[in-house]
DNA sequence: CTGAAAGCGCTTACAG
DNA sequence: CTGAAAGCGCTTACAG
């Protein structure tokens, strides 16, 4: 069997220190000088004659030589990096943008600088304090909890940054921002569940001083409302947006309701995912005694008991817009501000089997 | 209610550019020579007068100056950034492992280039050669399936590698080895499962290619050996680390025996998550009908229906010591290969509900 | 204890 | 079409 780890004879041969060329060692040896080799490099447009730059090309070639990227920075004024600032990468939520923003950057020779705040507020300064250090060209942030300190500092030293759900009434000191529609995958998320014949509903919302959490709690009453359904009816418990949150509040739902909700909606699949434990707990069986919706789309979404059905956010392609759309910022004109810019992505409704009709 | 988003009045302060002091800035306002500034910045040994050093600290203060992390990296010769390479973010493995390594470099002031090959060999090249290009002062590979011609190349760019769990017996190009320590986790899993009455078990293995697939499954076998079951009635299927692999190989399992096992041992949450999944697909129930236990305790797999026993992997302090132990080779002397070294961290049984004795 | 000078490896006006 | 020169913002021997 071939070892993909390699123990073959490929041992043998001794590790040699490469010698670094310079872009110095490719100008002598091609017999040109380092703004040639520059020039030819690094897709200057001015103007070089088809022999130069092969010769150049053939000599680079020869040595293997690949320009320094730190040096470039310096002279260049850009870096070709950028920061990416998530609260907690185990969320495999911001697994999925990261890889779309990867996608997205590495074509066009970006690297991603990775911060992971951990909620703390201090870290995250810390973070973007050592990103500015390091001349990063723009930074990507990840989630609504988002200082606005940060974002002043930041469009301070001119640094574009891409958030992501952000209150759009919050004046636009990002360069970027990638607007989610919850709309659509509520609206079907509502007319699945009273489709199915329900009527009495909850809510598990995140923190309310978010904004996000405030709208997807608003939307879903607003939809439910289209329906005849009054907000007053519907039990809204606020949770945290992690799995033990939102345990709790189906705790809270389960206790204190005499009328318990035919269905609940979490306001993302980790909290949906807590409502399902609780259910368990209390042999409560999802989706006969109880219909459970979450949001995100999240991959233990699609592989929990029973698959939970999910209004999915479009995770990817928030990931890859983000990326970019600051790459195209990056590329306009250098001097002063950016145009803001603003796009919107759409959810969508996906069912798996965490929903059926109530049982009455 | 206080809006941490920041809608308040501190939009008001206008964003003014700020004005990137340089190293000369502050040399003259502090009536110094860059030399000194730079030296009571770099924690260098230079002895400095405190007088000296005071009036640099305090001009420093007042310009807000903090160095150009690039322009020290290029005369410096250590960028004090270290790349981190993962098969898969979305895997919340991956996920505690980097939050060890980030929290082992900050303080030091490492930050770390991420790189997501996704599985793609050609995209890891293009990783480490990037990684290379920006000058990383080390690399961390997480994933056991690592190209020999990666640890060749950047051993021969003289960048100290860590890899993790990955074969002891192949010649150590890399710097730091972690190593895993499957023993005493397994060891306790089948005293578990034997304890609790069971006698026929199946084995859902990684990919057989990889040696840590192999250590995984000859450790299981060893210690079964060791309660009277021979290898030749344990059912071995191979999977490939994902749920889907799991599902596929408990359906072989579950199709191709005539006598059941009472208890699946998968090499990874992962696939013991697709092994449930198949088993309730069959409505068999774990863990009354079958046993299942994993490795890794990745955070699903205390959130399943049931919460999977499992294997624990040290996650976090194997990112930690990744981290810690680069960062000590990059202290060592500059010059020359560095003194490879290696490190065991241990596994340890987490029982939750998914082992229970057998029916029959 | 501190400064002048060279240098890190590129890029980019400025000439020609 | 190409080169000489200055410069990016630091660090580090080398002197003193």
């Amino acid at each position: 069997m071939k070892d993909r780890e390699g123990r073959g004879s490929e041992l043998k041969q001794a590790i040699r220190p490469i010698k670094m060329s310079t872009i110095t060692d490719v100008a002598e040896e091609a017999g040109v000088s380092r703004a040639t080799v520059s020039r030819v490099l690094s897709g200057s447009d001015a103007p070089i004659r088809p022999a130069t730059r092969e010769k150049v090309l053939a000599v680079v070639a020869k040595l293997g030589f690949r320009p320094n990227a730190v040096a470039r920075s310096l002279s260049g004024k850009r870096t070709f990096t950028v920061g990416v600032l998530v609260s907690d990468i185990g969320n495999p939520f911001y697994a999925e943008v990261i890889k779309g923003v990867e996608d997205a950057g590495l074509p066009e020779g970006y690297n991603l600088f990775l911060g992971n705040t951990n909620f703390d507020l201090d870290r995250g300064t810390t973070l973007i304090h050592s990103l500015i250090d390091r001349r990063v060209d723009g930074v990507i942030i990840l989630f609504s909890r988002t200082s606005q300190e940060w974002l002043t500092t930041l469009a301070g030293h001119n640094i574009p940054v891409t958030v992501v759900d952000r209150d759009p009434s919050i004046p636009p000191l990002e360069s970027v921002s990638i607007n989610v529609d919850f709309r659509p995958g509520i609206r079907a998320a509502v007319e699945h569940l009273v489709g199915l014949g329900h009527r009495r509903f909850a809510h598990v919302s995140g923190p309310l001083d978010l904004q996000t959490s405030r709208r997807r709690r608003d939307m879903f009453m607003e939809e439910l409302a289209a329906h005849g359904i009054k907000p007053g009816q519907i039990q809204c418990e606020e949770g945290d947006f992690h799995i033990e949150g939102g345990r709790e509040a189906a705790r809270r739902i389960f206790d204190n309701n005499k009328t318990w909700p035919t269905a609940i909606f979490a306001a993302n699949d980790l909290m949906a995912l807590g409502v399902m434990g609780e259910a368990r707990a209390r042999d409560l069986r999802v989706p006969q005694d109880l219909s459970v919706i979450g949001l995100d789309d999240i991959w233990p979404a699609a592989h929990s008991t029973p698959p939970l059905t999910t209004v999915a956010m479009p995770r990817y392609k928030i990931g890859f817009q983000a990326m970019s759309r600051l790459m195209k910022q990056l590329k306009e004109a250098k001097p002063g501000r950016k145009t803001p810019q603003e796009i919107s992505l759409a959810t969508q409704l996906v069912i798996r089997e965490s929903t059926a009709p109530p049982r009455r």
